[in-house]
DNA sequence: CGCGACGTTGATTTGCCTCAACGATTGTGG
DNA sequence: CCACAATCGTTGAGGCAAATCAACGTCGCG
């Protein structure tokens, strides 16, 4: 497990001295996730932020009558983890669990504060990856309040056809914000046309 | 109208010398947008970022069937833009209106590739801009997957309660995904308790 | 003054949820 | 290698939160 990916994917938008990308790679934490374990803990505060190299994760939240919350899958070449819990040091109300066996790299929050004190070009690939997420976000609540649940159901497969292959539809379903048995229903409506 | 606030608020963030902040103010454009007047249109390309330096915007979409959603409200010391239609350059789905006489400053996105190469160190601000709004946007999110209808009212008016003064009940309604009817009888619910 | 935008109210409808039950598949321990 | 439990997707009946539609009072403004 090495850290090309990783650095390839910085490398798009910031370029690299190899020095530099020795120092990177020295701050990445490699570790394994095996299926149905979790890199992180509701409750617990974020250890940073986590690099999927491969393999599949989710996170999600319980609301207080106990039902889960899909917020996020991330595949390989996906960043994830509780920018709230990090930045302010609370507890996170996320848990990171893997779908299959995944590998990752976690990127422990002090040693970014390091990272981008030392390589303060790397502002720019962190900005870039939160305004793209910030699309997608926005993107996403556009669709909760103005899209039936057959469309965002559609939106989904579209953008997303590579994750059925890792993830329940359950989670799917959780994930657009609906339940597992109207999203069946809605599977076989479709069937039927 | 000048730049203090505008600078000040990057300021808390990257130390600027006096240089850089005239620089960093002949790249604003200041322009007033009078109560109702749109300061973007959908259907047009995005000219920049635009910072509200007094007043309040609101930014809104309108669906298939016509209808109006409100995805976000912005007084003065906010940011607002649409950041898929400037990073792509295409057209706007978004118009963004005057809720009140407003004094804004646009960063047309010329000016902001320039800006972001004269002082690097300005990626550091926005990626602190981009992160909270995208902690934001996700506690949105949460709260329209797992909240009431009135929970999500309790909680904007806990966040902002200052909007009440600039904002008609139909837009905040907008915002939170449900129509003026039902928030009117939130509203009456909770009177009667 | 009169018009249009806004907030409200009530009656009715609907998209989606809840609950309960059932086959199919997977995995697990004896 | 089989029996059993657990998980998953599905189906149907019934219920509820919120939408829709229509009507009405109020207010600010041209």
């Amino acid at each position: 497990m090495n850290t090309a990916s990783i650095i390839n994917s910085i490398s798009k938008h910031v370029s690299l001295t190899s020095k530099e990308v020795l120092y990177l790679s020295s701050l990445f934490l490699p570790s394994k996730v095996h299926q149905g374990e979790f890199a992180e803990k509701a409750g617990e505060i974020s250890k940073g932020m986590l690099y999927v190299n491969s393999g599949c994760l989710m996170s999600y939240f319980s609301d207080k009558q106990g039902n889960d919350h899909v917020i996020q899958f991330a595949t390989a070449g996906w960043w994830t983890g509780d920018l709230h819990s990090l930045t302010r040091q609370i507890p996170s109300i996320y848990t990171t669990k893997a779908l299959a066996e995944s590998e990752v790299f976690l990127l422990p929050s002090n040693n970014m504060d390091k990272l981008l004190e030392m390589l303060p070009t790397l502002e720019h690939y962190f900005r870039i990856l939160f305004q793209n997420s910030l699309v997608t976000h926005q993107h996403r609540l556009m669709l909760a309040f103005s899209a039936t649940a057959e469309e965002r159901y559609n939106d989904f497969e579209e953008k997303y056809p590579a994750l059925e292959q890792y993830v329940p539809l359950k989670y799917i379903a959780s994930y657009l914000g609906m339940t597992p048995e109207f999203l069946s229903k809605i599977r076989r409506r479709r069937m039927e046309r």
